[in-house]
RNA sequence: GGGGGGGUGCCCGAGUGGCCAAAGGGAGCAGACUGUAAAUCUGUCGGCGCAGCCUACGGAGGUUCAAAUCCUCCCCCCCCCA
């Protein structure tokens, strides 16, 4: 039988509830706080209210958030509150983590919008009905002048500049501005707000999450544990995943591209996508993992499988078998896709029933310029019904080009009508 | 408040009157090779129907035949001192 912190005997479902809560994460701070509260709560019988800050700062969530989301989902499954709060007021301030640069500030109507995509695509992962939802411009707006300040009394700026990041950026003579210090405190005073048990974030959040902790004891609350969990790194297989570094996997990305940008990650972030993304058990993990070491599971085969398996998830069933069969018919047989975008043929670029292709890219938007369809097709990145266009500056007739599939590098295809 | 250093293309960064659409690197894009992987190699990387022209080196003016480079004012950032 193992022991919690404070010594008390764990009963052997609360180890394994507390095992499962471990799986996938990196931090669960400090030592033994986590499994203590697991099993105070059952003896109260009061649920853990588990809190997860988010900021409505990008228009779309992309599987990088699900990794967060998912661990929010699996206490929830355990029976705890799930305290959302959408950071409304706080991505106005802009979280400074992992930034070199100071964020830029968005406006209400933006994070407006953003708030409401997010608790939409947050849906497929959390049951929602059971979310504690909340924002935290309802108690950070209202705030008096000597509230902030009786709050900026509880941090130092030495402990301020402890912070990877600020430090960094302190040596390095980059520009830290009193807003972005005053983040983390809004922040943990979130944690007061709602009587955080246990904060969820990345493990770039390990800071501000250890803030609130100190926050919450100097009014007088018992502080939260907390609970980090990997950052995910994003389709180039170097960077975190962010749609600033345009390596993302967008929720809500129709299947046929969410399944095609599985495919081309690199090889080694495959294991930690079927663990932090896909709801595998331990076992499946391991399993994928063996095989792919004793070269008994191709690597192509394994991100088939994580890829129907992620489109499954977001899609459903039929969408994944299809996309799955779908990209096999274009990059496995080399044929064009089933069902390829459609457009008619643009008349203003027409002269005397003939276009100038260049032109032609720009306006069906396949390129950005006719520079750069020039150079495109220089290269050899230009086809027409699949044979390779030579001549860059080739006029065609329009008769000719109604019905044709124009192909620009890889994955561009569009039909003309 | 005083003194000093800076702002160059998506990012980093060289460039101090013409040879600068601006070296070099990174990212991106295309091609080859593959497993739409990695690595590698090649090319490309502001716009324009393009051997030419237009727009661009924080902003606005000015000097000059010629300005990223010189001058004036303004904006922004960093450091030291207070």
């Amino acid at each position: 039988m193992e022991q919690g912190l404070s010594g008390t005997q764990a009963p052997s479902e609360i180890w394994e509830e507390y095992q499962e809560l471990l799986l996938g994460s990196v931090d669960v701070l400090p030592e033994g706080a986590l499994l203590d509260q697991l099993i105070k709560a059952r003896k109260e019988g009061r649920p853990l209210r588990v809190k997860l800050g988010v900021d409505p700062t990008a228009p779309d969530i992309h599987l990088g958030h699900t990794v967060v989301l998912r661990k929010l989902a699996q206490f929830q499954a355990f029976g705890h509150t799930a305290v959302l709060i959408i950071g409304d007021f706080t991505a106005r301030v802009g979280d400074p983590s992992g930034r070199s640069k100071a964020r830029p500030r968005l406006s209400a109507e933006e994070i407006e919008v953003n708030a409401r995509t997010y608790v939409e695509q947050a849906a497929k992962v959390l049951d929602m009905d059971k979310v504690e939802l909340t924002r935290n411009g309802d108690w950070l707006a209202p705030l008096r002048m000597d509230e902030v300040l009786r709050l900026t009394a509880t941090t130092t700026v030495a402990r301020m500049l402890e912070r990877d990041d600020f430090a960094k950026r302190y040596a390095e003579n980059e520009p830290i501005s009193m807003l972005e210090f005053m983040y983390p405190l809004l922040q943990g005073y979130d944690s007061v707000a709602v009587r955080a048990d246990i904060e969820l974030g990345g493990t770039d959040q390990k800071f501000n999450l250890l803030m609130g902790r100190n926050i919450m004891e100097a009014y007088g609350l018992p502080p939260q544990s907390i609970l980090t969990v990997p950052l995910l790194v994003g389709t180039d297989g170097e960077q975190k995943m962010s749609k600033s570094y345009g390596n993302y996997i967008g929720v809500s990305d129709p299947p046929g591209e969410m399944f095609g940008k599985v495919m081309s990650i690199p090889d080694h972030l495959i294991v930690p996508y079927f663990e932090l993304l896909t709801g595998a058990s331990l076992r499946e993990v391991r399993e994928v993992e063996r095989g792919l070491e004793a070269g008994t599971y191709h690597p192509a085969q394994a991100k088939r499988d994580l890829a129907e398996r992620l489109v499954t998830l977001y899609h459903g069933t039929e969408a994944a078998q299809k996309a799955r069969a779908e990209f096999d018919r274009v990059f496995k047989e080399k044929e064009q896709p089933e069902t390829i975008e459609e457009r008619d043929l643009p008349t203003e670029v027409l002269k005397e029933g003939r276009v100038w292709l260049p032109r032609l890219l720009t306006a069906v938007g396949l390129v950005g310029s006719n520079s750069e369809a020039r150079r495109l097709i220089a290269q050899g990145g230009v086809r027409i019904d699949d044979e390779v266009v030579v001549d860059v500056d080739a006029e065609l007739a329009a008769d000719r080009l109604r019905g044709a599939v124009l192909r620009v590098g890889k994955r561009k295809f569009l039909r003309l009508r």
